[in-house]
This record gives structure tokens, C-alpha cells and sequence, in this order.
DNA sequence: CATATCCATAAGATAAATCTATGGTTCGAT
DNA sequence: ATCGAACCATAGATTTATCTTATGGATATG
């Protein structure tokens, strides 16, 4: 089997005009080229397509045949062409996210909106999940893209890692909203939002409040920060929370902001990552969110920052 | 758009054995040989199918899309080029004949029968006409081959002539049987069965009465000599019938064959055609049909020539 | 640390496709 | 009839594409 999309390209070239000189013409080739590619493609099939008549061709019947296949495989042919072309250019393709909460409400839907706008073609799958569920189903390839805390390094996981400085979450009104900076003396004693039992960044915040002599009061202790800034906004506690958690608070509370969030010194960190299936390459789909993606974390974790 | 093939099957090969290297030994090509093969399809297509990592080639998920896309046309390819071949050898294809009522009974279908024992694949419709209708049929390109009473020169239609030598049909206890061949002179006055009206079958055969200064008695006018043989066996009359007729005759009256058939001369013909559509060529299948079934009628032209 | 395997590249060799040139045939119009 | 314009096929020259050999760099394996 050695044909060529030449060979049917010329054929349907002949078919369409009934004649070779004129096919040659409309493939901008000479006249014996476009013999020689019918001769070998009749070569080829074992069967004479066309009957040499008194110095004409005359199509048989088995041509019409043909012609249906040859017409079949180059439009599909063409067709897959346009297709990759479209992924090339990222117009097409599929996405699969699994997301952490904390990013889940605002900021990756913001993301994967602005993404896909002039892409109609693209498919996304955005799930949110527990960070320990996104490290699976990433590891299992079951998705392209995570962002979770970061996991403990595994050989099936590919991970950007971002330390996120988190921040004080605390009422406009409270006296502390004066400072621009709010260390652990300024929350000594007074209670807190923290994460749960062992979480690195509970312990870092312990860690923090002693080394400055600060008495640490965690009122409650959440699998997560979101819920937190209710509980702030109520007047129950503070919060150190995470940069996207408190991003999110301005994109759904956009008036009356009964919030505001200062940086906090010494630096506690959310570690966070962007996960990859290892392996096995991104497409480029992927990479390009990625490329959003890890953007959006760096601004975000300046945006407090001031 | 400067695909080949080669690059959809140097692909294919490379995705299924996961290495250049690999797919170039099961080629039998060189490993630059495909490598450059792969090189240039990523180039024509615009995108990467691999990621080179390490001196490794790894799958990029666009790639994983695009083999799906090269098998199917690669797959149908391959399905189209066998049909082709199939075609070649007769073994696949459409046949549509028409034939006049002589034929229809025995001899056209045991021909067809015989032609395609070993075709399962050839598709036949088998039609019987008269010769008027068969001719408009093939004209009109409506079947591909006619088996009829000469019709006029047209442009339409493709004719290939054979003057059938009749043949006097009579009773085997008839005295006359013991003649090896009747002349009008035998039949002089006796009632015969014969064609109707103005048909040139008919007026050849007055001329030849005329001629040999016998008398014609023709008793039985009708449309085709079919009938004719039952008037005859009945003892009714004689009848000068065409040799594919009375070759019918034994091929459905295996035992006690009341009738038996003489060379009549002067030879009087009856004038069938071999019809095909003109400006249209013969599929192989036709052309090898038409072979055997050209061998047929001058055997069976033969046959009562003893 | 040596060895084997992988891929890419370059240069030369081989094969394929294309073009130019030509001749034969048919058809239509002088 | 004869001429000219189409048509197609073939042959030889030329360009283009493809393959192979040779080589080097990178990575795994034992």
C-alpha cells in the first residue's frame, strides 16, 4: 500500500474535470505529472479507473466508486487538519481542573471564564475537592490541573509550589483596622479562626505567636478558611487567613465591605502548588492556563502586600 | 496541506511502539528516516505531538486525539485499496442485465448463476423485457447490459450482433424427422407458429419460401417463439424458431422430449444484440460477463448445426 | 564508570516527482 | 480534405524529496 494524497487529489481533480490537462491546470501542474500520478494510482489498485478512448478519458464505473472513498478520506483528512490547527492556535481542546475550595468560588471560575471567551470551542471540567482528593486525581491522570496545598512529593505528581503570605482578616471598624501591619502581639489573647489540629500553617501561626511572647487563642478551628470571615464579620474572632480566601471576600462582597485585611508579620505561609500529572506532558491548552493560573497566584499574593 | 501517508503510518507506528527507534526497525526505515518523517508532521501540522524530554519522546495528549484521527483514515484507506482489489478480481460489484424472454428462462440464468458461484460479493438484478424496453433501459444507462433483438443504430446504445440461425422444430414421430435438414419445400403448406406481423424474422422467412416456390401457411402468429413449441408438440404446426428458444426446450424437458429440432436452410436468421450504454464504459464485471455470455450464444448457434 | 539506547542533525546517496519536449490521435472548422 | 487545437502518453533531464550513513549529545542501566 504506497498511495499518496497526491494520487487522489489528482484523481478527484480528474473526476471533477473529466479531463488530466484540465486537472493539471486547476493543481497548477503539468499535464504528465498529473498522468503519471493517475497511471500509478491505477497501478497501485490493480484496476483501470478510466478508459483511455481515442485519446479521451472516459470514467468507469469502478471510478465512481472510488471516488466516493477518495472524496471520504480527504475531506476527514482535511477536516483533522483544521482540527489541529484549532488546537494549535488553542481554540479547541479539552480542560480538566480540580480545584481547592479556596479558589473554587471566584477566583478559578474568573480564570476559566476569561480563558475560554474566544475559545467556544474548548471543554472545561471545573471540580472543586478536598486537597487530598485533587493529589489523586491528578496522580491518576484523572484530571490536567490542580491546585491544592501542597502535597507531599510524589513521583506521579509534578507541582509549582507557591507560599502564600496569608493576611489578617479583621472588621473595618475594630481598632486594629488603624495599623497597616498587624503582628502577632496586636492579636495576643484575642480569638481566632485557625485551621485544624496539625496543619503546617496552624503551626506556623502557633509558632509565630510564640516566638513573640503573644498568647495564641484559637476560638475555632475550621477544615478551611472560608467560612472564617463570617465569623470575623460577626465580631467573633480574627482571622489569619490565606491571600485567595480573602481575594474571594472582595469579589462577592463588593459593597458595604465590612472586612478589611492587613498584612501580617512575621510572614505565615499557605503553601499551595499547581499540580501536573507526572509523566506525561501538558498539552498545550494546559499550559497556557498554567501560564494564567500562576499569574494570578503571584498577584494575588501581592495584592495585601502593601 | 502536504501530509503523506508515510507520516500518518510512521506515527501511528511511533505512538504504538513509543520510540522512533522502535517504529523505524518495524517499518524497516532508518531511525533518522523517521524521525525526520515526524519532524515534518508536526511542522505541516503546526503543533507538537511530542514532547522531547530527555532524549525521550513522550505523548502529548494532542497526540493521543490525532492518532484516533490517522487510524481512522489510515483504517479506511486500507478497507478502500482491498475493495479496489476485490473489484479487480471480479469478486465485488453490480451487474444489472436485462434480457429478452428467450433467454430469460433458462439460459441467462444459468449464465449468471455460473458467473457468480464463485463472486459472493457481486450484487445481480436479472430482468426480462421486451426487446423495446430493454433497449430504452440501456440507453437510458438504467442497466449495464441488454440481451434483445437487433434495435436500430442509435447513438445511445452499444450492439454487438448475432445472426442466430433458425431452426425447424418438430414432433420426433413427425416423418420429417428423419431429414438432417428441413427446407421450405418439406413445409410447403404445412401451418407454422411463427413471429407476428411485419417482424423481419418473419419476412425472411416468406422470402425464403417464396424463393424455394414453396407455400406459407402461417397458422400461429405470436410474439415470441416460446409458446410456439407447445403448438408444436400438440401436432398443431411447425414452427422455424430461434436456437436459444429450442436450446431452452432441453433444458427444461430433460426426460421425454417429445420435439426435436432440424437445420433449416436457407439459413433465416434471427438478429439478437449484446446492448451496453454507449459514452459509458464496461465495468470489468460487465466486460467478463459479457464474455461468457458471447460464448454462449454462438455455441448455442452451433449446437443444431450438425 | 562503562555501555547501551535514545533522539537529532548533517551530508551524501538514492529514489521520486516534476518539467520540457515530443509524437500520436481525435475533433471541429475552415 | 486539410489544418489547427485539444487531448493523452512517453521519454529524458532536472529538480525535489526521501532515505541512509555517520556522528554527537543526553540518559538510563548494570
Amino acid at each position: 500500500m504506497n498511495l499518496s494524497f497526491k494520487q487522489l487529489q489528482a484523481f478527484r481533480e480528474v473526476m471533477r474535470t473529466g479531463s488530466i490537462s484540465e486537472a493539471a491546470r486547476a493543481l497548477n501542474r503539468t499535464q504528465p505529472a498529473v498522468s503519471s500520478l493517475i497511471t500509478t494510482l491505477e497501478a497501485e489498485l490493480g484496476i483501470d479507473l478510466f478508459e483511455r478512448n481515442r485519446g479521451r478519458l472516459i470514467k468507469k464505473p469502478e471510478a465512481q466508486f472510488f471516488l466516493e472513498e477518495t472524496e471520504a478520506i480527504l475531506e476527514r483528512l482535511n477536516h483533522c487538519t483544521k482540527t489541529m490547527k484549532e488546537i494549535a492556535d488553542l481554540k479547541e481542546g479539552r480542560l480538566r481542573i480540580a480545584c481547592m475550595p479556596a479558589s473554587s468560588q471566584f477566583m478559578m471560575p474568573r480564570l476559566v471564564a476569561d480563558f475560554v471567551r474566544d475559545k467556544p470551542q474548548v471543554k472545561v471540567s471545573l471540580m472543586m475537592r478536598a486537597s487530598a482528593i485533587i493529589e489523586e486525581w491528578i496522580a491518576s491522570q484523572q484530571f490536567d490541573i490542580g491546585l491544592a496545598e501542597t502535597p507531599a512529593p510524589s513521583g506521579a505528581i509534578k507541582t509549582e509550589t507557591f507560599e502564600l503570605a496569608c493576611i489578617c482578616a479583621l472588621r473595618s471598624d475594630d481598632p486594629l483596622a488603624e495599623k497597616s501591619i498587624i503582628t502577632p502581639k496586636d492579636l495576643s489573647g484575642r480569638p481566632l479562626a485557625t485551621l485544624q489540629e496539625d496543619h503546617p500553617n496552624l503551626l506556623a501561626t502557633q509558632a509565630a505567636f510564640k516566638s513573640a511572647g503573644a498568647q495564641f487563642n484559637a476560638r475555632f478551628e475550621l477544615r478551611n478558611f472560608q467560612p472564617a470571615l463570617k465569623l470575623v464579620e460577626e465580631g467573633l474572632c480574627y482571622c489569619i487567613c490565606d491571600p485567595m480566601t480573602a481575594s474571594s471576600y472582595y469579589e462577592y462582597q463588593l459593597q458595604e465591605q465590612a472586612l478589611c485585611f492587613r498584612p501580617f508579620a512575621p510572614e505565615v505561609h499557605l503553601s499551595v502548588a499547581i499540580l501536573q500529572p507526572a509523566h506525561r506532558p501538558a498539552s498545550e491548552l494546559s499550559s497556557a492556563f498554567i501560564d494564567i493560573l500562576r499569574a494570578d497566584l503571584l498577584a494575588i499574593n501581592q495584592q495585601f502586600q502593601t
